[in-house]
DNA sequence: GGATTGCATCAGGCCATGCA
DNA sequence: TGCATGGCCTGATGCAATCC
């Protein structure tokens, strides 16, 4: 498809480009072959490459805004009170241009937003205005949605979607990727070809068929479309910024590594040496006075002169802080040995819980595991009565508003996020209980994953931090709600993205513009404030 | 038939709060 | 102040459906 080779030479460029002009002798079918070959290769490290080099016309820009935002965090780390001027331009900081964002748009951008700044500058009144400016800006193009069982004829209308978006790109990207642009127009004429004459359409109908049989089966070529009703709100509240992480170098948000793990265990044991608090014991394992000795140091509450032990122990383990060592201990002496839960253990957690209420740790200790463990499992039995499978029309809809109306009031009024950790800064735990049918994971990974554009969710790029300054701007959804706005190219680029769906980046990026939310975004982008409605 | 995608599950990290 | 606990959220991965 032309977005696909358009998106790998958007970030691969000019090599691609290269090679596409070199082959011009090449037969078709070779050259599809090579493309097909070539694509394959490059879309993991091209792409991100190319992401973060940029082409070199969007470079000048964007780096210079790397420049300044690199500045301003300086800035901010030194002076605090500078604060809300800096937001500004640590999101511009966090720019990593776009490849698809048309060079004469980013430009004329970036010259309005130095100038907003320049003026935001002397007022901080002006920069708060301006931080809501963005908000309001956030023309939100997403509306209800509605779900579409692609038969031929939708396939139809989306081949000739497909053409349409093809020829916007043609204009959108203009020199930058016309050459791979008419490959790809060769493929989606193969691909009209294909589908209008192809063989495979009854199977295909077939197929469409039961699907539309059965409420249960997934949904085959389900398609979120949006209607015409846009729904317009800010979206400042995830604009504030976290701290930075004052620890600096401190891993935090990453799974501890075996290596890390087998530190910890030592440490502990170095610890019960030190302190002469075991026998002789040769297998340490085995040996009663070792266990009691972790054991102790696991309690260590009760036991006074064992205070601070932790700060000790966790002096062992770099980069990571006492609690998180500590915490981490729990869970290596504590979980059970078989990671699987019986049927009898789920049926105990739900009759304990009913009977005394959420006492996770006489639990644990009861059922032999870790107190983390049995909540989850919990919390996994409430989930049980809740449905699974392929989400009805009406509860994408539901959701839909929930989570609209969750931005909503986070804009309008300040909300208290306790964590920092709500996925895109959303409440989805909240939203699953409003939605009443589905669990919060379940929300959250079809809200990110439908609403939002799937180039948002990216390989490669910094380990995911749940305190980053950055982090409000990394995932899916806010990267999408800014694009809605024309902001995103302004944020994070997708080089700066955290992994969130990471081993699927490649393909999905190979399919960025097979996407019909894709489409809508680069409308939106466009500066329109409206999206199309679905064909 | 291999590649891609959606969904569910399991595991665990961080935070706020309570308590001694 | 330091530890203990519960709450909430994220990451990794397997499986199955679907696509190409």
């Amino acid at each position: 498809m032309g977005s696909k080779n358009k998106v790998k030479d958007g970030a691969g460029d000019e090599g691609y480009a290269d090679n596409l002009l070199k082959d011009n002798d090449i037969d078709k079918k070779e050259k599809k072959k090579k493309r097909k070959k070539s694509a394959k290769k490059d879309v993991e490290g091209a792409v991100d490459d190319e992401v973060s080099n940029h082409s070199e016309q969007d470079a000048t820009v964007s780096f210079a805004k790397d420049d300044v935002g690199e500045k301003k965090l300086k800035k901010k780390k030194d002076n605090v009170k500078s604060t809300k001027l800096d937001r500004e331009g640590a999101f511009d900081g966090e720019v990593n241009g776009h490849l698809q964002e048309d060079v004469t748009t980013s430009v004329a951008r970036d010259e309005d937003k130095k100038k907003k700044k320049k003026k935001d500058k002397g007022d901080e009144k002006t920069a708060q205005l301006a931080l809501g400016g963005i908000g309001n800006g956030y023309q939100s193009n997403l509306s209800y949605v509605n779900i579409e069982t692609m038969t031929e004829k939708d396939s139809g209308k989306e081949i000739k979607m497909k053409k349409k978006k093809i020829n916007s790109a043609d204009n959108h990207l203009g020199g930058c990727a016309g050459e791979d642009d008419r490959g790809g127009k060769e493929k989606l004429d193969e691909t009209v070809n294909g589908v209008e004459g192809s063989k495979k359409s009854k199977k295909r109908k077939k197929t469409a068929d039961a699907t539309d049989s059965s409420e249960n089966s997934k949904s085959k070529g389900r398609r979120v479309s949006f209607s015409d009703d846009v729904e317009v709100f800010p979206l400042p509240e995830y604009l504030k910024y976290r701290k930075l992480n004052s620890e600096g170098d401190t891993i935090q948000g990453k799974r501890y590594t075996q290596e890390e793990d087998a530190l910890i265990l030592q440490a502990v044991d170095d610890y019960i040496l030190e302190h002469g608090m075991a026998g002789d014991g040769v297998d340490r394992d085995l040996d009663e006075g070792w266990k009691r000795a972790r054991s102790l140091i696991m309690n260590c509450k009760k036991n006074p002169e064992l205070k601070g032990c932790w700060k000790e122990i966790a002096r062992a383990i770099p980069r990571r802080t006492i609690r998180s060592t500590y915490e981490r201990a729990h869970i290596l002496y504590e979980r059970a040995e078989s990671r699987k839960w019986s049927k009898e253990e789920l049926g105990t957690i739900r009759k304990f819980c009913e009977e005394h209420g959420p006492k996770w740790r006489l639990l644990g200790d009861i059922l032999g595991k870790s107190r983390k463990h049995v909540k989850d499992a919990y919390r996994r039995v409430k989930m049980a009565t809740l449905k699974k499978g392929a989400w009805s029309q009406e509860e994408y809809e539901q959701l839909f508003k929930l989570v609209n109306n969750d931005i909503i009031m986070r804009a309008t009024e300040e909300k208290k996020v306790k964590h920092g950790m709500l996925r895109d800064n959303i409440a989805w735990g909240a939203i699953s209980d409003k939605l009443q049918t589905r669990a919060s994971p379940s929300c959250s990974t079809s809200g990110t994953t439908r609403y939002v554009p799937p180039w948002c969710s990216k390989a490669s790029g910094p380990a995911p931090t749940t305190t980053g300054w950055w982090r409000p701007c990394t995932t899916k959804t806010h990267a999408a709600l800014r694009m809605s706005s024309g902001m995103l190219f302004s944020s994070t680029g997708p080089e700066t993205c955290a992994t969130r769906d990471g081993r699927r980046w490649p393909r999905t990026l190979a399919s960025i513009e097979a996407s019909p939310s894709w489409s809508r975004c680069r409308f939106s982008m466009k500066g329109s404030t409206r999206i199309s409605s679905s064909p």
